[in-house]
RNA sequence: GGCGCCGUCGCCAAGUGGUAAGGUCCGGGACUGCAAAUCCUGUAUACGUCGGUUCGAAUCCGACCGGCGCCUCCA
């Protein structure tokens, strides 16, 4: 039996922070909702991924173990509308699915590897919408069965009044009747609240055979279908983007409970809005910036990482590039203090005797940090946390010279908190000959009182992304930036 | 119009009934050939405003102001 720590996390379903309970006893199944690949993903949908990131590192640094599913919806309008750009109006329909498919590729991998630019550790699955078709067909099929959704010129809806739950999750109040009024739909829908489970194709579009005749999945039909098979009829733990509590998750809730028969959901949990200069970002605005915007200004995708993994996730949070900024110099701390734990011991040093020494401080932080983190993800607590011991102990090493044990249980803590923030390095920075080489003349040019030459060298090591410091006893550290 | 979120030091931000954590930036000092790193240090009488509840409120209640979101595709 796995022991674990329980871990407290806001369910929008009760709108209250609680314990995360699993199915199965230390197992978490999880399923979020991955991107639409009709484009780059901008920093706003990345955070998202960066908070179902964190939370899933937090979760198995507690013991549990992950089980998870991301879809990556690869069928979808604007995909169909920009992937068939060029193609003949004659074009056969295989050709038109292929096109489609060439198109969510590519932004297929660029997604991956902005996932892994910013240490984003890999789900287990990641379903195609495309490649379950007949999963979906299925699923369909069983709400017709059920009296749950019906058939209109080729395309399927489901009828919500017939759900009773319907609005659990966004709260939504389905006496108010008074958008029916102006309803004069498209669709032909029994009401306005009905929404699509199976679309029939219009001319010029790629589709899919059916028992309903040629057409595409639904937008939410494919969670509930991928979510069901991948990870069963009891999923722990569903993430998305706080936009998608209405209508896409609560329209999964129906979709699969209607089939199931049973909660499908047990803790809903969403990631707030990344905002860029207090305006919200979209693909339809425009005003995005993709990681790659980013990396062509000279920014490290870590410190992004650094700077979403820093802030709640449940608040909104400002994009700006002076945030940007302050994480890299938070991180510099950190990776310095990390530095200076790593230096030799000298001679004789030994560990601190009684209450109040480096190992004492060390626990409490490590307590606070982890109490933090289990709380709903307070990372911004849990950061002070370790930003308070890295004071302090800075300046009890400075009084008391830490021992090489006190030392090597700092840098243990340090590496099990990069393990949720993946900012620092877990391993000795290499050496290496010619910049030592360097090094060493110019700690002779110091001797010599050759300030220039002394200078000049620190200058030519710079330019390599090197920074040097000098020590009391005359000798030269380096380390890369 | 309906539902909901937010407003704490220049910037970011924790704290949600007991007397304002932390980071960053900027200034002063120590150390230093100069840097870098580190340390010390610099009045948040104060939490959008106004009222109320309370022995006590940033924290609860009400009103108002300001910003934002959802109700239609959206992370």
């Amino acid at each position: 039996m796995n022991s674990y720590q329980p871990v407290a996390l806001y369910n929008t379903l009760t709108r209250k922070v609680e314990a995360i309970k699993t199915y199965e006893p230390g197992k978490v199944r999880m399923y979020s909702c991955g991107p639409t690949v009709y484009n780059v993903a901008h920093i706003g949908n990345l955070r998202t991924f960066l908070f179902q990131d964190l939370l899933k590192r937090v979760l198995s640094a507690s013991g549990f173990s992950v089980l998870h599913c991301m879809n990556i919806t690869d069928v979808e309008d604007k995909i169909i509308r920009d992937s068939q750009v060029g193609l003949a109006p004659t074009a056969n329909n295989s050709d038109r699915l292929m096109k489609m498919r060439e198109f969510t590729d590519h932004f297929t991998r660029i997604f991956f590897q902005d996932l892994e630019a910013l240490r984003i550790l890999p789900a287990n699955f990641y379903p195609k919408a495309t490649d379950h078709i007949p999963e979906m067909v299925a699923m369909i099929n069983e709400l017709i069965q059920k009296n749950l959704a019906y058939l209109r010129e080729g395309s399927v809806y489901f009828r919500v009044k017939d759900f009773k739950s319907y609005g659990q999750l966004s709260r939504i109040d389905l006496g108010d009747s008074t958008s029916e009024i102006d309803d004069r739909d498209e669709y032909d829908r029994e009401h306005v609240r009905d929404f699509v489970l199976w679309k029939a194709a219009k001319p010029a579009e790629p589709y899919w055979d059916s028992p309903w005749g040629p057409g595409r999945p639904g937008w939410h039909i494919e969670c509930s279908a991928m979510g069901r098979k991948v990870l069963g009829e009891h999923i722990d733990l569903h993430s998305g983007g706080i936009d998608l509590i209405f209508p896409h998750h609560e329209n999964e809730i129906a979709q699969s409970e209607g089939c199931l028969g049973h909660p499908w959901v047990t803790h809903w949990t969403h990631g707030e809005f990344l905002l860029v200069q207090n305006e919200k970002m979209s693909k339809s605005l425009g005003n995005f910036y993709s990681l790659k915007d980013l990396v062509d200004q000279g920014i490290d995708p870590i410190h992004f990482r650094f700077m979403i993994q820093s802030n709640h996730y449940r608040k909104l949070f400002n994009f700006s590039f002076e945030g940007l900024r302050a994480s890299k110099a938070s991180i510099e701390r950190i990776r310095n203090f990390r530095r200076r734990m790593e230096e030799p011991t000298s001679e004789g040093i030994a560990s601190w005797e009684g209450p109040l020494g480096p190992l004492d401080r060390l626990n409490h932080a490590r307590n606070e940090f982890w109490a933090a983190l289990r709380d709903d993800l307070n990372t911004p607590e849990a950061l002070a946390a370790l930003y308070t011991m890295v004071s302090d102990l800075n300046a009890l090493d400075d009084r008391v010279p830490f021992s090489f044990l006190e030392k090597q249980h700092i840098i243990l803590f340090l590496n099990e908190a990069n393990q949720i923030f993946e900012a620092w390095p877990t391993v000795l920075a290499e050496s290496d000959q010619e910049i030592e080489a360097l090094v060493k003349e110019r700690i002779q040019a110091k001797k010599n009182k050759d300030w220039k030459r002394a200078d000049e060298i620190r200058n030519q090591i710079q330019s390599l992304g090197i920074t040097l410091e000098d020590t009391r006893d005359g000798q030269s550290k380096w380390f890369r930036r």
